[in-house]
DNA sequence: ATGAAAGCGCTAACAG
DNA sequence: CTGTTAGCGCTTTCAT
């Protein structure tokens, strides 16, 4: 594994002109480029870059925190960062934290410790102080879910108006029984959602009941089944439900099938994210589409001038409610 | 951001006992380390691994390349990766490639260029030549699918066998027409998993028929679904389907009910992987099970060994025919 | 257009 | 037990 200064040697020229042809500087005669080029193709040699970062003091790599890979909702996301970091020359790596504080540390170190310029978290249960205390000296963007006291910058929609539109449209076609299908509220989404539902039940004069709101430890496809179980015993049977994740959401129109219920005609449905699947369930299910590329480009380009010490403002993004037949009668 | 020199000189001692300190050697006095302790406090210091990774010449990270997050299939390989990995003071990235060479390349760039020790690929759609390149000067492990031609070690199960098993299955419970839903055979694990198709056939006296089999370009659900289509359209329609993948089968499943068929009276259904969304499809879907989380510890140790200059064998592990509702009669 | 040399932050061999 | 020092591979300033 030949080094730069090998490459010298063989070209016969010094490091620092090696280094130039390296950085595509324009400095260099083209026959010397040349012979540079030649010793580096013979010679098989690599850069390294860990010369280079500690040189430059700069790593190029962009940690991603994910609570877990098998929540499509961050597919596009992830998408929409990596545009933005590859024309802008920075690479990305995916961190799964399974939502727990210690392994989230251990990437957190991974930029305190210089190996990468900065991260990008869409996990909601983050150690809070950890997290405040980590983006005072260092590069941090939240993207979709967010705390709002750490003052870090964050990219998300209008959670609470994005629910109050779902709800209200299931009010507009005739429903008065809703129930609401939560996350647990020790995340902002949820409590911001649960907002939005209220205020669309109290605008039209429809009296909120509690065992109409269901809590669920998570958002996967399980838990709405679970959750749609203990909706489906109710004795007063709501006529349509608001999950906030479309995971949560096909769940349910599963648990309504077993029970031999038809949806829409029995039970509406309207989920959250607009994940792919969302369209490839029978019913299609209406959903709250997020701007998921857009998202991550926003965070990207955030988290890069953020890199740069500009001063980043937090942004929030349109949604839009996506009719599809788990509403239509 | 303080660097040694400073906490060093706050300490009063030289850079070389703080660098001992940092490194947990026991050749420091309790008082000086105390001092030293102190200092790395009141500094705030976090030792640059940039610094450490150029004169140790290694990163501790560890790539592991996925053509998609979304397939469920690499979770728990993955855990069993990281399991493996932390134990030994490795930590591990994701890196997701869309099967797309270049994007592959970005990521062997990094272990080129010794941001990574090495690199652990689950990527059947590698560019063959340049892995092959790649493995002669770093570390590179194949996992789960593989190229034989490379000379790369790997770990997997035998297909042949497990496919020849599955379909056996569905012969000894009384079927003669089988289709078989496979991916594209310039994968070797498909042409393995069809070897071992034609294997059952033939040991039981079934002519093989050239219909029967159906290539997909892609081990998605919406693939199984259209690949349902088709083989629902046969004139003579088979009794049963083994899907080369559980994605493929759930597709099937659900193809399979809009036509109004019932599986398994009319159509049994195989699927492979286990992935844990195979138990939840109604009716639940027998499956071959691969030991994943072995897989991605046996990986794992694979690759840290042959980092650290070991040879390597490549290794078959154990493959579990599991039997659920949708062949059960 | 090119080279010499300093230095990024760290570890480890050697000396004491 | 601790300090001095060389050097990992690179970029960049300053000369020439």
């Amino acid at each position: 594994m030949a080094n730069i200064q090998q490459v010298a040697k063989q070209a016969g020229v010094s490091v620092a002109t090696v280094s130039r042809v390296l950085n595509g500087q324009n400095t260099v005669s083209a026959k010397t480029k040349m012979r540079v080029e030649e010793a580096i193709k013979k010679l098989n040699y690599e850069p390294s870059l860990l010369g280079r970062n500690l040189r430059t003091s700069e790593s190029r790599l962009l940690l991603i925190l994910i609570p877990t890979i098998s929540n499509p909702f961050y597919l596009e996301i992830i998408k929409g960062i990596e545009q933005v970091a590859i024309s802008q020359n920075y690479n990305i790596l995916l961190c799964e934290t399974d939502s727990n504080p210690q392994k989230e540390n251990i990437y957190f170190d991974l930029v305190r410790k210089k190996m990468a310029d900065g991260i990008i978290t869409m996990d909601p249960a983050v150690n809070v102080e950890t997290l405040k205390k980590l983006a005072e000296n260092y590069a941090v963007i939240q993207c979709s879910e967010y705390e709002e006291c750490t003052g870090i910058p964050y990219v998300t929609i209008d959670n609470e108006e994005a629910s109050y539109r779902a709800v209200k449209h299931l009010i507009q076609i005739g429903h008065h029984k809703i129930a609401l299908m939560n996350a647990d509220e020790k995340y902002l989404f949820a409590r911001l959602r649960k907002m939005g539902y209220k205020r669309a039940l109290e605008e039209n004069g429809i009296t909120l009941k509690n065992e109409y709101i269901i809590s669920t430890s998570n958002l996967g496809f399980e838990n709405g089944q679970y959750a749609m179980k203990k909706i489906l015993n109710l004795q007063d049977r709501p006529t349509a439900v608001f999950a906030v994740s479309d995971l949560l959401a096909i769940g349910a129109l599963k648990e309504i099938n077993i029970a031999g219920l038809h949806v829409p005609n029995d039970i509406a449905v309207v989920g959250f994210d607009k994940i792919d699947f969302s369209n490839m369930t029978n019913p299609t299910l209406t959903t709250i589409a997020q701007p998921m590329r857009k998202m991550g480009n926003v965070a990207a380009r955030m988290l890069i001038e953020k890199i740069k010490g500009e001063e980043v403002e937090s942004i929030i993004l349109d949604h839009e409610l996506v009719i599809r037949e788990s509403t239509s009668r």
